[in-house]
RNA sequence: GGCCGGUUCGUCUAUCGGCUAGGACAUCUCCCUUUCACGGAGGAAAGACGGGUUCGAUUCCCGUACCGGCUACCA
């Protein structure tokens, strides 16, 4: 019983990942490295009418961000290659036939208009056990005529038979015993008239040859979970079944159901890991990367959604959720996604990471803004002085931008009402002390301001807002003294003089 | 409609029969801060409902209600 944990995350590259796929992901990969096992990502491509060209890159890009890479993958290879089913597609025919042979399934000649009719005209139309007998396949023609329709390349399906109220069940590593009765379900098809599988058959045959251990995937599978179970009972033995688990549903934050891709717009946040342009209608679908979240972040609100170690911790890194993560622990309810804590997570990050992990995101930031950065030293000293006010990575560009280049626009509306010429002879005075200044560091500078209003008669809280606004421009920003020295000893007096010249 | 799953503060959750029901986000008050944050202190806020079982149920069982998922030659 020592055989190796390897479980796969199965993605069909029709569209963006969202963060309910990415959860997937998460525990799939946290499961697979506390037990030292292997992480597999399968592409499971078979509907070619749902082709999204890029979506596979796209979905390798979105991993590499999280640092959640696969064992084994289209992209890393592996012994148990290929790992797109629309390229295994030959394998999957001979474990359809076979359980023609065995009396399991039978070919259905059914095109799709005569069932779209029969859906129409029968409410609740399944091709099931009651309604087999009447339609056109091998179980209600002879054989014969089945064989003759066989060789003329007649389209056709094959479909699982579904037993007559016999009862399905299994242990789930997250709901315990579940049981179903195999009426319930219809039959499904197993094999496409185009000779693709369908999901069922292609999760159980790969899950097979890629001896995975361990299959999680989202609730919404959980119905069709008797369809799976009876074709490894058939097919493999259900000895050598997975550990199922099947993880609840992200849910919209208002009102009712699974958060969809559309919710995101609707709502103003980001659904999907990273920015998604839908080729067919150029639509643009934003990510929690480029909204200025840190994956660190993101991965810990992700899991953190559905799952706790039982503590009250709260933020893990990835290695802390490697060492702490179980799948028992995960709930059974499904849990809705909370923008504002989300933030919340990021905001953590940026605090507790050290600045030079995301130095590099914030500079480019910055120069998309049309920030120049050539002073690096610079720029980490500006991040350490900010980050505590910093929810987001795109907060940088406003908290930051003044530190690099003088403010487009300076708020002086904000000075103006109160201002009067006393003030301004403080100021002419500040700037012949600046000027003066040997050193130039806060605390000299917060000194020197405090003597000069005390000597002008002046509350050093009426003229300490102005000089805000004059470095920065507006009602923002760290603690003014420390801007002034950062920005140096000429930028400060500039900054002054020409505030000054603006209140003329 | 049928089947399956779920139900603790507004939200995410802790509790493996003893609860004055704990934490976090959000919210409110105060302190710190002559900007905005950070930080600190405190407040308000929950066991869907009805039956059992038990000395004792949020916890176990049953029913009801509500919410969700599925019911395609999509995954």
């Amino acid at each position: 019983m020592n055989k190796k944990v390897r479980v796969r995350f199965a993605p069909s590259p029709t569209g963006g990942l969202h963060i309910g796929g990415m959860r997937t992901v998460l525990f799939n990969y946290l499961f697979a490295k506390h037990n030292n096992g292997y992480f597999i990502l399968r592409i499971e491509d078979t509907d070619q009418n749902r082709f999204v060209p890029g979506a596979e890159e796209y979905i390798f890009e979105c991993l590499k961000w999280c640092g959640l890479e696969p064992d084994e993958s289209v992209m890393h290879g592996g012994e148990y290659a290929p790992y797109r089913q629309s390229e295994r597609k030959e394998m999957y025919k001979q474990y359809a036939e076979q359980l023609i042979k065995d009396g399991k399934a039978y070919y259905a000649f059914d095109t799709p208009q005569e069932l779209e009719e029969k859906r129409k005209t029968i409410l609740n139309f399944q091709y099931n056990h009651a309604s087999r007998n009447e339609m056109k396949n091998s179980l209600t023609m002879s054989d014969d005529e089945t064989k003759k329709l066989l060789e003329e390349n007649v389209a056709h399906v094959i479909r699982i038979k579904m037993p007559y109220d016999e009862t399905v069940s299994f242990t789930d590593m997250i709901r315990g015993e579940v049981h179903f009765n195999t009426s319930q379900s219809d039959d499904k098809v197993l094999l496409k008239a185009d000779g693709m599988p369908t999901y069922h058959l292609a999760v159980v045959v790969d899950d097979y040859l890629m001896k995975i251990t361990h299959a999680f995937r989202g609730e919404e599978w959980l119905p069709s979970s008797p369809v799976h179970i009876l074709l490894w009972q058939y097919l493999f033995g259900l000895e050598n079944m997975p550990h199922w688990a099947h993880l609840p549903l992200i849910l919209k934050p208002d009102g009712k159901g699974k958060l969809s891709k559309r919710d995101g717009d609707r709502l103003g946040f980001p659904v999907f890991a990273m920015n998604w342009t839908d080729p067919k209608t150029g639509e643009l679908m934003h990510g929690f990367r480029e909204r200025g979240f840190l994956p660190e972040a993101f991965i810990n609100f992700l899991a953190l959604l559905g799952w706790n170690d039982g503590t009250e911790q709260e933020i893990f890194s990835l290695d802390e959720l490697i060492e702490k993560f179980s799948i028992e622990r995960v709930h059974k309810a499904g849990a809705k996604f909370d923008y504002e804590k989300a933030k919340w997570f990021n905001h953590e990050w940026i605090k507790r990471l050290p600045v030079t992990s995301f130095q590099l995101q914030v500079k480019q930031l910055l120069q998309n803004a049309g920030v120049e950065i050539n002073d690096d030293e610079k720029l980490k000293t500006v991040i350490q002085l900010i980050k505590d006010r910093c929810v987001l990575l795109t907060d940088f560009i406003q908290q930051s931008s003044f530190f690099f280049q003088s403010p487009k626009e300076i708020d002086i509306n904000a000075i103006k009402p109160k201002w009067n010429e006393h003030k301004k002879q403080f100021f002419v005075e500040l700037i012949r002390t600046y000027q003066l200044a040997t050193t130039w560091q806060h605390e000299a500078l917060e000194n020197s301001f405090k003597e000069i209003a005390a000597a002008s008669q002046i509350k050093p809280g009426d003229v300490l807002l102005p000089l805000r606004i004059m470095l920065v421009g507006g009602k923002f920003g760290p603690h003014v003294f420390n801007i002034a020295e950062v920005l140096g000893k000429e930028e400060t007096i500039n900054h002054i003089k020409r505030t000054l010249q603006l209140l003329q």
